[in-house]
DNA sequence: TACACTATGTTATATTATCACATCTAGTGT
DNA sequence: ACACTAGATGTGATAATATAACATAGTGTA
């Protein structure tokens, strides 16, 4: 009566969840790199959440009567998972989301190479940040990354990461509590 | 014979970020805001540094035999000419640098208002950002900011603020150190 | 088994930022 | 000059985010 109801903390994990897991595991496995059992629960844990997620909210979520990590355990397996593009920070707001990439099923199967090779290496990232709903929003628009790029070639510039990130109103928001047309 | 080489702090700045800095006011002034003593000092020092600067940096270079500041005064003058645009956070280095509006001499008189409104009240800017020497240039892209704007319309998302974040190589930095070609 | 390598546990601490409340100061109206 | 008000600053405590340093445990391989 209550396993539709449990936190999702060691590995209760939806099956959509679990396959998107399942999916991240061989995206890692190709690198040469393992996805854990606590990376595992770090990552489903940031799926799962419908905004993005503090270090510190991952930290309490992981916490069970056996077990009492510690930041660095966190820490840890967010630059894992990182390194190996499967979740993004928003640095503006010191949390962390999956990457888009891994959430759509589009082009499921083989989708592990399937984004342009550059953009992962250049681990380049665009977000649209909502402040009243929280939610956020990664997009991948080649004009704004193209723009980029052109800058940086005119100013010789070598690009080793670039993010985008854009705050304001989703379109659900700002129909809701529209932006004051601010006189001057 | 010392007064050449004297620190800083308190409103020992070269005529040069006095100049700066007066403009700084002039703004301010227009916006019905004070810059204050305090915020010119954290102000100035912001605008002779060679790269961005953190808050606790400021409050270090702020402290005198007799004055011993805590964190709020340097924040509160931090967010006080941020609000006032005279500067910008670089969230991927948590520090501050300022505003290029503020330092191009160029137009220079009557540049209060020269720079396009829409930039200031989007609160929008553009970094690159060198691993290596640490060096922070705005830039000014209109092709960049265009393929945002154009994004959000698409979207049907209102922009509040938007920043763009590059990191890498600059171009003096590239040339010594070219960034290896990895193989994959 | 022994070894090397990676991952994790654990304690402490660093770094960045804010809260809450007291005090002071500058401008305003009388 | 006076009192009033709003903004600015001082001060002490604490929150929130992140890392250092070192010990331990697991995993694959010769």
């Amino acid at each position: 009566m209550k396993s539709a109801m449990q936190p999702a903390s060691p590995d209760n994990f939806s099956p959509a969840t679990q396959a998107l897991l399942d999916r991240a595991e061989g995206l890692c496995t190709r690198q040469g790199a393992r996805l854990t059992q606590q990376r595992r629960e770090i990552l489903g844990l940031i799926l799962d959440a419908p905004t993005p997620v503090g270090a510190y909210d991952l930290l309490e979520q992981i916490k069970s009567p056996e077990r009492k990590p510690a930041p660095p355990t966190v820490y840890r397996a967010l630059d894992f998972l990182l390194e190996h593009g499967l979740i993004h920070r928003i640095e503006k707001l010191s949390a962390f989301v999956a990457c888009t990439h891994l959430l759509h099923n589009d082009h499921a199967h083989d989708c592990a190479h399937d984004h342009h090779h550059d953009d992962m290496c250049l681990h380049t990232a665009q977000f649209l940040i909502c402040r009243s709903c929280k939610n956020v929003t990664e997009i991948s628009t080649p004009a704004i990354l193209d723009a980029v790029r052109a800058t940086c070639r005119a100013e010789g510039f070598v690009i080793q990461s670039a993010s985008v990130e854009i705050e304001g109103l989703c379109a659900a928001c700002a129909q809701k509590r529209p932006a004051p047309a601010h006189a001057h």
